[in-house]
RNA sequence: GGGCUCGUAGCUCAGUUGGUUAGAGCGCGUCGCUGAUAACGACGAGGUCGUAGGUUCGACUCCUACCGGGCCCA
């Protein structure tokens, strides 16, 4: 006996006891052990951040990430799967900070950044038990007990080795660069923290007159007389620092002339009537001259404010003496020339807005320190031109600053800097201007600014062409990221900026001395300790000591390693000491070296690496392109690629062209609330998955990301959505099973009656036919996922339990009714029962819980010799045995029930086009098909399905009282070769007046010849689609591009009778089911009627209805106690009694 | 502002190297089937395939521009 179960399940209480039950017995455990001798199918675990709760779309991810190890693992593969957390970085110090009530970097200090990362390592755990939970619920199996984690020593020492390797390699130094700062927190954001933060402002817009220093070049380019250059920011705080002014060189660039003040003022010709406007000077101004943009370059001009220009050069330049403004340089081709305060070129410069002349404070431009640099470049000694700003790292103007902005926030000063100016006569104009412009996303009042900032850098661009080699190697799904957005991001590659100037990271590993600036990496911290003169281990062993709870891995962490200190090698004495730079890196980083770090690798686990690199496979969304997949590339590539620094110690490890650190990698699109939008906690657009799990249920989610459409497309997660697939896909599957249990048990059924396949497969059509479909469909699945394409496997699940369902169960419903045990209903059992195991099989990586629960009852139950979990056994189809699943497709069976079925569903249509039921029988359908032989074979079938009583076979030669063809040329077959005449042959043959002759030409000849635009032409039956069409009159259906159906709707009053009867035994068995009665219950049954007709009909037929209900006795008087059921049969009352007997 | 990506029925999505009648599911309406079914079947309504040009005998498909959504980068 099969458990019995029951016919609504309930999905979430079932998915706790498989749950229960795999942890209870090992089963994750036990899949991994049997296939410890199989191939490696490597997975890398993307680490997510636990110290936020996980939503939906981390249940996206995991899913995925748990479909194709299942599947890797029930094929024969060896797949590990360890988890990994990402531990390190900003957003949990903000966290912490949150918890703390503090904002800066200056408050983090104060409270002390000892207690600082405790509280950091305590929070990065903080949901830990969600996730868990999150991630047992959906059935993710993976190794969390043994996760890696970023902070945990031996990890951060694997880092270490990494940076040292470049180090050593020359690859790393230090730079400036310019960042986004926030001044009050004292701290540079990435830019993905910077692009959450964008909103609309309006800023101060500034048009300044810079006067131009009347030299001897300027006069050649506008005249004698003074003038002053129209200058535009938007940021006034930066004109104290202003160093340049720059123009378009393709421009043209007025010299207006103000007729009412005799000003003279240059700026971008174009702009000239919109500036107008704006200053009110439409009639006054008068553009008296053009030059290109390229014609300015050079010309010197008077900044706006004098701290620089007044103030002496030597504290910039040392050895250099005299006033900023007058400082020259050496030229690289020989010549000085002024430093400061010059109009250069640049191609940002536009006309969109402004005055086509752009203020140039370089310190506070990405862009415009780029301008700086290639300036700074052209001097023999770059160091002559140093850098002029006069902003604090805090945000505040220093001493250097006019008098009354020092001390004062930057866009505090914007105002009272614009009316400085504007006393002085030197603002033209003033507005307001609406623009995009960054916050600080975690504190969202304070702006940030680009600010300058020493920085350490890896010069990744030296490896470019080597990732770019490298991806083109990469599986990329969708495959437009390989040459799109990836491809893009490598291509524009720029060196990646390491360091971080905060706290709770890993430190980078490098030493300076403090007396002679020797620099050196290292690479554990054994080796620190091995330095000589080695000093500062106390710090950390005085915490221990004081707390021995401590967690051993923060010793490689802020604040102890950073007392750590050791003799300079190079200085060797006892004075020199080196001490460690204060940065941590990049989190980025941590995560992209985890396919070594992850073992501890090379400090141990040789062999772990070895066999666990490169990945097989990963997944993740999107927004990790410029992420992991970034970190990982970029590390694997510089590290073992074929310029690879570390190269030598992975000889032999990776093939040539092969990808690396990862093969194929799914990038998930991103998941959206109800509405479509961004899932936003405020709006509340999406569902928490512990709410699916409880409703719905985990399969049901992961089917909805597995079917619903390519995982790449942005998936709307509704919950009606989950729903939805679940009633198409696992109810409809679980009816399908119950079905096959209740009647094996009340037939005693069991495996062990099982008949050979062969034998089932042998006799029956149907069971050959879903035997053959189930092959095909398991195929296609295995196809699939070997291709990674989880979307297609699922359509093609889909179709076969849709086929089984609507098609197979439901035809052999009488085999399996009937009450006697023969040959055939066993057939029909074993069949069903090998296509519902095969199905646990199939479907286990997608559904792993229903999988299971089926499994369990449908082989668990009479064979403890089998496999225990659906989990353990074999796909049923591998690479070893796909060529015999292959042999067991019948594509011409496949075939011709697909021609049943189509020729039914026609039936059926004529039917509803005359409005008889089905339950009424009629006499006859008369059919042609070109394929007679099919229907010959499959006549029962059809008349069953169809309820009628004969099928009569149209001959071809008189199916033209029936239809009237339509023929149309095969474009795809006469385009190419007729060209402009193909149209033409098609009017032709749609106006033809009598398109039979056509056919009959074709028939005859085999072609068939016309005259189009005065030229032969001689169409082929190939080139040729003839379409049949009913004749009007008929109820008749066409069977697309095969044949025509006609019903005889003729009833004769035996027809009738036998509809009735149909409808009597339709209305018993809805009582039996309100009753509640069991299947194979007898009943005694009564049936009264006024009716002559309805009793004729129940005297002519009462064996089959008693047959069809189980009728110990079938009366015509009420059952005395029985509540009698009132019905209409074809408009005569009757009235039915029904009693278990 | 730049890169990538998407725009097809009321909704969610397919649409194969360009081939003339653009599909599925849900929802809606009508009819039907059912002692496994929370199901199912048939039919119907519903589309200027984002807009505008271009290439072509022929464009949902290729090209260009624009509009709109999303992501990433500024």
């Amino acid at each position: 006996m099969f458990n019995e179960v029951s016919s609504n399940l309930n999905f979430p209480e079932a998915e706790k006891q498989i749950r229960e039950f795999w942890e209870a017995n090992d089963i994750y455990e036990k899949s991994l052990r049997q296939r410890r001798d199989g191939k490696p199918f490597v997975f890398f675990e993307g680490p997510p951040t636990a110290n936020g709760l996980p939503h939906p779309g981390h249940c996206l991810t995991r899913a995925m990430k748990d479909l194709f190890p299942r599947y890797k693992t029930m094929t024969g593969h060896y797949c590990l799967r360890k988890g990994g957390w990402d531990t390190h970085g900003l957003p949990v110090e903000v966290e912490v900070c949150k918890e703390l009530g503090i904002h800066s970097k200056e408050q983090i200090e104060e409270y002390g950044v000892e207690p600082f990362n405790r509280k950091c390592l305590e929070s990065v755990f903080r949901y830990t038990q969600q996730w868990e939970t999150m991630t047992k619920r959906l059935g993710f199996w993976v190794n969390l007990e043994e996760a890696y984690v970023t902070y945990h020593k031996s990890y951060v020492e694997s880092v270490w080795w990494s940076l040292k390797q470049l180090f050593d390699a020359g690859l790393l130094y230090q730079g400036h660069k310019i960042v986004w700062w926030w001044a009050q927190g004292g701290t540079a954001l990435s830019s993905g923290e910077v692009g959450q933060g964008y909103r609309e402002v309006d800023d101060p817009s500034v048009y300044v007159r810079f006067p131009v220093v009347m030299d001897d070049c300027a006069k050649r380019v506008v005249g004698d007389k003074d003038a002053a250059l129209l200058v535009w920011t938007t940021t006034p705080w930066t004109l104290p620092s202003n160093m340049y002014a720059a123009v378009h060189n393709d421009f043209d660039y007025a010299i207006v002339h103000d007729t009412e003040t005799d000003e003279r003022l240059i700026f971008a010709d174009a702009l000239v009537p919109a500036i107008a406007k704006k200053a009110k000077k439409t009639d006054a101004w008068k553009v008296e001259a053009k030059v290109k943009g390229r014609d300015l370059v050079g010309l010197r001009y008077v900044p706006p404010f004098d701290c620089f220009y007044k103030a002496d050069i030597s504290k910039y330049v040392p050895g250099a003496s005299g006033k900023i403004a007058d400082h020259t340089a050496e030229l690289n081709d020989g010549g000085n020339q002024h430093v400061f305060w010059r109009v250069s070129a640049a191609d940002f410069v536009t006309l969109d807005s402004g005055s086509g002349l752009v203020h140039e404070a370089p310190a506070f431009g990405e862009v415009d320190y780029d301008l700086f640099i290639a300036n700074r470049s052209r001097y023999r000694n770059p160091d002559d031109a140093p850098l002029l700003f006069c902003v604090a790292p805090n945000g505040t103007f220093t001493d250097e600053a006019p008098a009354f902005c020092r001390g004062r926030w930057v866009k505090e000063a914007d105002k009272d800097i614009s009316r400085d100016m504007k006393e002085r006569g030197i603002l033209l104009h003033q507005e307001q201007y609406r623009h995009d412009y960054p916050f600080c996303w975690r504190a969202d009042e304070d702006p940030l600014i680009q600010y300058p900032r020493e920085s350490w850098f890896i010069r990744t661009t030296q490896f470019k062409d080597d990732m770019l080699g490298n991806n083109q190697h990469i599986n990329w799904l969708p495959d437009h990221i390989k040459s799109g957005r990836f491809g893009k991001f490598l291509e524009s590659n720029v060196d990646w900026s390491l360091s971080r100037e905060r706290y709770w990271g890993t430190p980078l590993p490098i030493w300076v001395c403090d007396a002679c600036g020797h620099q050196e990496a290292i690479d554990s911290y054994d080796q620190l300790c091995g330095k000589p003169g080695i000093a500062g281990l106390d710090v950390w062993e005085n915490a221990k000591k004081a707390d021995p709870e401590i967690s051993d891995h923060l010793k490689v962490h802020k604040p102890y390693i950073d007392a750590v200190s050791y003799q300079c090698p190079k200085c060797a004495n006892d004075t020199a000491r080196m001490n460690r730079v204060s940065e941590v890196i990049d989190c980025w980083y941590d995560s992209g070296a985890m396919p070594f770090a992850q073992w501890g690798w090379p400090h141990k686990s040789q062999e772990m690496f070895r066999e666990q690199f490169p990945a097989n496979f990963i997944s993740e969304a999107l927004d990790q392109t410029r992420g992991w997949f970034y970190s990982l590339t970029a590390i694997s590539v510089m590290l073992f690629g074929k310029n690879g620094v570390a190269r030598d110690m992975v000889p032999n490890l990776l093939r040539d062209g092969q990808s690396h650190p990862f093969e194929t990698c799914i990038v998930l699109g991103l998941l959206l609330g109800e509405d479509g939008l961004k899932m936003s906690k405020s709006k509340k657009n999406y569902k928490q998955p512990d709410y699916i799990f409880d409703n719905e249920g985990a399969d049901a989610m992961r089917w909805l990301f597995f079917s619903g459409q390519a995982p790449w497309t942005s998936i709307r997660f509704q919950e009606s959505a989950i729903a939805e697939g679940q009633r198409e896909f696992l109810i409809r599957l679980y009816n399908c099973y119950t079905f096959f249990v209740i009647y094996a048990n009340i037939d005693k059924w069991t495996p062990a009656n099982k008949l050979p396949l062969s034998d089932a497969a042998g006799t029956n059509e149907l069971d050959r036919w879903i035997l053959s479909e189930l092959a095909a469909c398991s195929l296609a699945v295995f196809d699939a996922l070997e291709a990674y394409d989880n979307y297609s496997a699922a359509r093609k699940l889909n179709e076969f339990v849709d086929a089984l369902s609507n098609w197979y169960v439901r035809r052999c419903r009488d085999r399996f009714w009937r009450s006697e045990m023969d040959a055939d209903k066993n057939a029909a059992y074993t069949t069903l029962h090998h296509c519902l195991v095969t199905l646990t099989k199939l479907i286990a990586p997608f559904t792993p819980f229903i999988a299971d629960t089926m499994y369990q009852n449908l082989v668990r139950t009479h064979d403890d010799k089998a496999p225990e979990s659906v989990h353990l056994c074999d796909y049923p189809v591998t690479t070893e045995t796909r060529a015999d699943v292959a042999a067991r497709v019948d594509q011409a069976c496949n075939r011709e029930i697909e021609i049943v079925r189509q020729v039914v569903s026609c039936g059926r249509a004529a039917r509803s086009a005359i409005k008889v039921r089905v339950r009424q029988p009629l006499a006859t359908i008369e059919l042609f098909h070109r394929e007679a032989d099919v229907i010959a074979k499959h006549e029962d079938t059809i008349k069953n399905e169809l309820n009628v009583k004969a099928v009569r076979h149209v001959p071809a030669d008189k199916i033209d009282q029936y239809v009237h063809y339509d023929v149309k040329p095969d474009f795809k077959l006469i385009g190419p070769k007729y060209g402009p005449l193909a149209p033409k042959i098609r009017n032709a043959l749609v106006k033809h007046p009598n398109p039979d002759e056509i056919v009959k030409q074709l028939e005859r000849d085999g072609a068939y010849h016309m005259t189009v635009d005065g030229q032969d032409v001689e169409l082929t039956g190939e080139e040729l689609k003839v379409e049949l069409h009913a004749r009007e009159g008929y109820a008749a259906e066409r069977v697309p591009g095969y044949g025509i159906i006609v019903l005889d709707t003729h009833i004769t009053p035996e027809l009738r009778d036998e509809g009735s009867a149909r409808d009597l035994v339709n209305q018993i068995q809805q009582i039996r089911k309100k009753q509640d009665l069991k299947y194979e219950q007898q009943i005694d049954l009564a049936i009264v009627t006024q009716s002559d007709d309805m009793k004729r009909v129940i005297n002519a037929h009462a064996a089959y209805i008693q047959a069809e209900t189980l009728a110990k006795s079938l009366l015509n008087q009420a059952l005395p106690g029985v509540e009698g059921v009132g019905a209409a049969i074809d408009d005569h009352a009757v009235e039915i009694f029904v009693r278990g007997a």
